[in-house]
RNA sequence: GCGCCCGUAGCUCAGCUGGAUAGAGCGUCUGCCUCCGGAGCAGAAGGCCAGAGGUUCGAAUCCUCUCGGGCGUACCA
């Protein structure tokens, strides 16, 4: 409909003169019912260029759609109002025909293809495996799996992605801290008797060290803990699992890597199970190391060198980011010959453009603002568009508890894990608490709140809603009575509650497609509440079971409708619909 | 210092590419359960959209400045 009159008012207004050949039509929906379905400013817009006031200017419009373009199966009336807005009301004829149209769609009302034929890579939560998911993870889940679904219902063909850094200066100091707390639980427990004489030995050799070091030091770590380790008790529940597999035959490696892997199989077998908890399935998970592998890395910082975008100083090696816009250059190869993250992640994102895919997105938390424009600048140089990555930015979580801001800091091990958040609150509370901000507001995230199961908890509100509607239609369906979809019977539905609750169902595919294509999520939460509210009015102002079969059939199909639609855009959100609660 | 994000009802937040009287939920107050699921509905109160300028027919929305909060600004990730 909005085609429609769009492409109707450009062929009027080529008709009056001075009309400025590249003017557009703006097409909005009015905030106020009376004010009719679509509205139109052209006629105000227009005013100044042709110096004529612009009421008149839109009588002249109005003469000429109702002579020349008006069809009546789109518009029931026009109208010129206030300062010279042309507002359209639709006509229930089209409205019927919409609904139909999603009856008859079902599981796929909502679906479009614009992106048909496209290729995206959604990358997100990419934590490196060195502890548990964090409720901070979990709004970077939550967005990505989302946006990555949107992206889906309109057609994309998309790869869920994980992009995670097994080597470097994080596992090393990972691996340092459960070796350390590996000596500590060897020396605390008893081991098997073959052992006694060593075990007796490292006890001993361990106290004396830990005495030496002991201070007042408010957590009690074994002296050999690195000053950055990581605190979390996951640490020692690995270092036990080595200890029941190894007893203390770990303590004579030189290197560290058996207590690396272990803690990385570990730990990511742990994500894996958290993210799949919460209805997360990636397609994949890179590797960075694989980059180092293949010599990725290496070619791409060749690549930036051929281009001339790199040099040496002071023993590291620069990429001159100065004169793409940066106030100072940047740091790609270390004095020690190790890259930074720089680099890898450059080489990474040429590896995602060289896949072959139309749009990269990432999803970034806020602390990462000031690294993702290397990336585009590393593109940038090496050739590639940069404008096919889109950069998601997210701001922080705060957890509220009792009215209280619960603060965590990952060094002292009291950050809440995703985990412990569902534990609480349940899968669906969760994601559904994540994605109904804003991602650029920071996010309250009120634990007593999310945990009540009553009318103060929204996820309940649209859950309620699906589940009443199958509730009825169940029920009638014990009395033969089925929904009426043809258009006869919709033309059936004329109450105020009824015609209200199919404008709103009727919004859906353009919805989501615009969700899809502004990376805002939250709005399809938002949208969602407003067809369970329109639905319950509807609900509560016009009966179905026990009205004439003809008008309960049509309200059967209208009360099916809202159930599609409620299902569907809980299903993009990764939130049960449940027919009974 | 510089860069990015945010500031809307007592609280938490919506507000689509600038539009007509700025909206929800929670909390407060008033009604409504012989009736398809009351986890509900109808209504009331509550606002200088942080502040000041500017752009224009028209600004919560765009521009500039000020104030207040978050994040970043590493040869850490």
């Amino acid at each position: 409909m909005k085609d429609y009159l769009s492409a109707a008012l450009q062929r009027i207004l080529t008709n009056i003169a001075s009309v400025p050949a590249d003017f557009v039509p703006e097409l909005s929906v009015p905030a106020n019912p009376d004010h009719g379905d679509l509205a139109t400013n052209c006629a105000m817009k227009l005013a100044r260029h042709l110096r004529r006031p612009p009421r008149g200017i839109a009588e002249e419009i109005v003469a000429a759609f109702m002579a020349e373009e008006r069809d009546p199966f789109y518009i029931d009336s026009v109208s010129v109002a206030g300062g010279g807005f042309i507002n359209f009301k639709c006509s229930n004829r089209y409205l019927y025909r919409e609904l139909g149209a999603c009856l008859e769609r079902g599981g796929d009302f909502g679906r479009s293809d614009s992106g048909r034929g496209k290729r995206a890579l959604v990358e997100f939560v990419s934590a490196n495996p060195t502890g548990p998911l964090t409720v901070g993870h979990g709004r970077n889940a939550v967005l990505g799996d989302t946006l990555a679904s949107l992206l889906e219902w309109v057609g994309y063909e998309v790869t869920r992605e994980y992009y995670f850094n097994d080597a470097g200066r994080q596992m090393r100091v990972l691996g340092a801290s459960v070796r350390s707390r590996y000596e500590e639980v060897t020396a605390e427990e008893d081991q098997p008797f073959a052992d006694l004489p060593r075990a007796i030995g490292h006890r001993q050799t361990y106290q004396s060290k830990q005495l030496a070091g002991a201070g007042n030091k408010p957590v009690i770590v074994p002296d050999s803990f690195p000053e950055d380790g990581y605190l979390g008790t996951y640490i020692t529940e690995i270092a036990r699992k080595l200890a029941k597999k190894h007893g203390i035959d770990l303590l004579d490696r030189e290197d560290n890597d058996m207590f690396e892997t272990a803690a990385q199989s570990v730990i990511f077998g742990a994500i894996r199970t958290t993210l799949e908890h919460l209805g997360i399935a990636m397609d994949s998970y890179f590797n960075e190391k694989s980059l180092y592998e293949r010599g990725a890395v290496t070619k791409t910082l060749n690549a930036l060198r051929a281009q001339n975008m790199v040099y040496e100083e002071d023993g590291a090696i620069w990429f001159k980011t100065s004169s793409l816009g940066k106030e100072s250059d940047t740091v790609l190869v270390k004095r020690t010959g190790e890259p930074t993250y720089r680099l890898p992640d450059i080489a990474y994102h040429v590896d995602k453009m060289e896949r072959g895919f139309d749009i990269l997105i990432n999803i970034f938390g806020a602390d990462h603002i000031g690294t993702y424009p290397d990336i585009l600048r590393g593109l940038e140089v090496l050739g590639f568009d940069s404008t096919r990555v889109k950069v998601m930015i997210y701001q922080f979580v705060t957890l509220i508890r009792a009215g209280q801001e619960v603060k965590m800091s990952t060094r002292k091990a009291n950050f809440v894990t995703l985990d412990e958040l569902m534990d609480e609150v349940t899968p669906d509370v969760t994601r559904y608490f994540f994605i109904m901000r804003s991602a650029q507001k920071h996010l309250e995230f009120d634990i007593d709140l999310a945990r009540e199961a009553s009318d103060k908890n929204p996820v309940f509100y649209l859950q309620y809603a699906h589940a009443r509607i199958c509730s009825i239609l169940k029920k009638a369906a014990e009395i033969n009575l089925m929904p009426d979809p043809g258009p006869a019977s919709l033309a059936l539905l004329v109450e105020e509650s009824e015609i209200a609750l199919i404008k709103e169902i009727i919004r859906f595919p353009r919805v989501v497609s615009s969700c899809a294509e502004t990376c805002e999520p939250h709005r399809l939460a938002t949208y969602l509440r407003s067809v369970a509210e329109a639905f319950t009015r509807f609900y509560h102002s016009c009966r179905i079971l026990g009205e004439k079969e003809g008008i309960a059939m049509a309200r059967m199909a209208l009360a099916q409708a809202a159930r599609i639609t409620l299902h569907n855009g809980l299903s993009i959100l990764g939130i049960s619909a449940p027919e009974r609660m």
